[in-house]
DNA sequence: GAATAAATGAGATTCATTCTCAACAAGGAC
DNA sequence: GTCCTTGTTGAGAATGAATCTCATTTATTC
């Protein structure tokens, strides 16, 4: 399966870092990739205690920044006064359109603006490592309900 | 002067919504726009002082949401744990390019992307109001200090 | 099997932001 | 004018996500 690929790659960023991937770690690593939608570091917590992890969660606050500095996940937004990440092992990197209303996030995709961007930082020699396009406005839901009101 | 025009477009804004443009929120106003760079909270209260504007930080916190919804000012990305605004009356929107190393940011047009954006918007019917779009990574000046250690 | 370095949980701490509340204005109705 | 409603403010308390501290445990090396 998958699940040596990413255990992998992040058991390898570890090393190299002098680093180990120990069972809280494996177990949050496990966890982000159980989950197919975006997570803050609660929700994490949440879903690490229903599998009967005992990590705690300063170790998921720990290992977040690991995580994001291996590549498997990014920040994709702030919420609510909450970072979330979501995993990109895999997916292509993508926009959000985030509805200020119900809160519902949808994602396109980069391809069109993605060589812009590419091209822009040559042009700056500006080395592009982590990037948050987020959107922010109605969703179609929302816009027709508050037209009905 | 321009002076007069934000000031009328705020106070529009504020009539629409059965508010008042008192002193305090006149003096916030003005402070926005003696800044001609991105600020946060605690920074706009210290223009303030300096000003001798005798206006309360809660006043300041209280302000910075009817002042993003009026558009006169945005909120254009999160650095070291604030939320940082800048003005963009008269500024054309753009894109961040912020360094992680040294924090610097640059910004550039958004004419190439913006087309593509609003395509994608109505694509899916979704009523765009803002967005952010912050690229990270490392500044010509700081790739090269790197390089040379 | 020391010695060194990394990891962890639990709880305290930080600090940006929001909330509460009492006091104060402004404007309309009469 | 006076009453009444509604908006506004400052000061300080409260909130809560994120970080830090520290004592303890675990792994690795020599």
């Amino acid at each position: 399966m998958q699940e040596q690929e990413y255990e992998q790659i992040f058991s390898r960023f570890l090393a190299k870092k002098g680093l180990r991937l120990t069972l809280p770690r494996k177990q949050i690593l496990d966890a982000v990739f159980s989950l197919h939608s975006h997570f803050d570091a609660e929700q994490l917590f949440d879903v690490l205690r229903i599998r009967n992890a005992e990590v705690s969660l300063a170790t998921v606050y720990r290992t977040l920044p690991l995580l994001l500095e291996s590549g498997l996940i990014q920040h994709s937004m702030r919420q609510e006064s909450r970072d979330v990440y979501e995993h990109i092992f895999g997916h292509p990197r993508h926009l959000h359109w985030i509805c200020r209303q119900c809160g519902s996030v949808s994602e396109t995709s980069l391809d069109d603006i993605m060589p812009y961007l590419e091209r822009s930082a040559r042009e700056q020699h500006f080395e592009l490592e982590d990037f948050s396009l987020n959107l922010m406005g109605l969703c179609w839901r929302c816009k027709n309900e508050n037209r009905n009101q």
